[in-house]
DNA sequence: AATTTTAATCGACATTTGTATTTTATCTTG
DNA sequence: CAAGATAAAATACAAATGTCGATTAAAATT
């Protein structure tokens, strides 16, 4: 059942039944915590019938993923920044638009950290590593972290920085962004 | 219903209850993922009947939460190292210390961030986190990190220790442990 | 435009979840 | 050890989950 080509040239009801399930998740996660929706809450909302739900999906978790690698892409262009600079301005700007990517959606990002959701959160941790992986394996760059693995360093610093990012969303704000910018281009290496 | 003291002053018959359904639920991830683990499974595992698991725990997450709990302790004592040297000394040997808790518990540890159960998982970040932020308040390691968030340093550095052992653990063992904690040593700045 | 393909819907079902109420068994305290 | 307290078990129930097979509606193809 179900063709499943490719990406996106999905049949029209497909990508029309998929589009409605995402936005009535969108919405819900704003009023009640991921946890305490319901897949009936979800196809209600959506205007689809349950079993077709199961058609797409397994359960919520997957929607709830399906929705994450559609924010993917939009992430990753938003905070990779263009040109090239030095390994530090690479991170330290990817970084600042990578707080303002999750300060933009911050009741959605919060919504998926709380409530067991963050397994699929993490899926955005994974592709930023990815993407500071590629630029440290470029061959300037590794002259400049001599005798550094580029994947082990690139999960370092991602995952100090989201780490940052978490316990800055999910505490009220207790420090200014620009403070915590500031803390954070000391912690990275002039290189 | 249910007295709740302090903390482990609880009836017995509580206690050989939660003991078993821990013992039932550790041996159960070791199986199946905790995704697809249904609170009757863990009664019928624990001898324990279902509105008994109700009275103790909402759902199966708060008794994982309540498992990772109990571990918590046992985590700080092992890692935290005795006496005091430099900023840079006590992270590295908690590092290594964490490095080798998590590797000695990799199945337990795994099988909470697969199947959507890490945020419970993260709550040993938290403490760790928490960890280090007593040490870095400390007077004479505040003037070692002159102008740093005693705060923010923690959460960057021990979310990236701990996005490093989440890719080393989930990864099968890509690099050896020695080239792990070398390559750690070149991101902690020397104070 | 007609035909074929296939997704969505419907109705039904067994299982699980979460809760409430009552009864039974066990622990704690005097 | 006895009496009172309270946790566990038993039973029942409404709601949600996940999966059928069959029917209807809407796409894609000719």
């Amino acid at each position: 059942m179900m063709r499943q080509k490719n990406q996106e040239n999905l049949d029209l009801r497909q990508r029309k039944t998929r589009h409605s399930l995402v936005e009535a998740l969108a919405k819900l996660m704003e009023e009640h915590p991921f946890q305490e929706l319901s897949v009936s809450d979800i196809c209600r909302r959506a205007m689809v019938h349950r079993t077709t739900f199961y058609a797409h999906f397994t359960d919520k978790q997957e929607l709830l993923r399906y929705m994450l690698q559609q924010m993917e892409q939009e992430c990753i262009s938003s905070c990779i920044p263009e040109g090239s600079g030095s390994p530090r301005q690479f991170f330290l700007t990817a970084s600042r638009n990578a707080l303002h990517f999750f300060r933009d959606r911050k009741a959605l990002y919060r919504a998926c950290l709380q409530s067991g959701a963050d397994t699929e959160a993490r899926l955005l941790e994974d592709a930023a590593a990815h993407q500071l992986y590629l630029r440290l394996s470029q061959p300037d760059f590794r002259q400049a972290l001599p005798g550094s693995d580029p994947e082990i360093a690139a999960r370092f610093y991602v995952g100090a920085m989201f780490s940052l990012i978490r316990w800055w969303l999910s505490s009220d704000t207790p420090v200014s962004e620009e403070c915590l910018l500031e803390n954070l281009e000391r912690f990275i290496p002039n290189v």
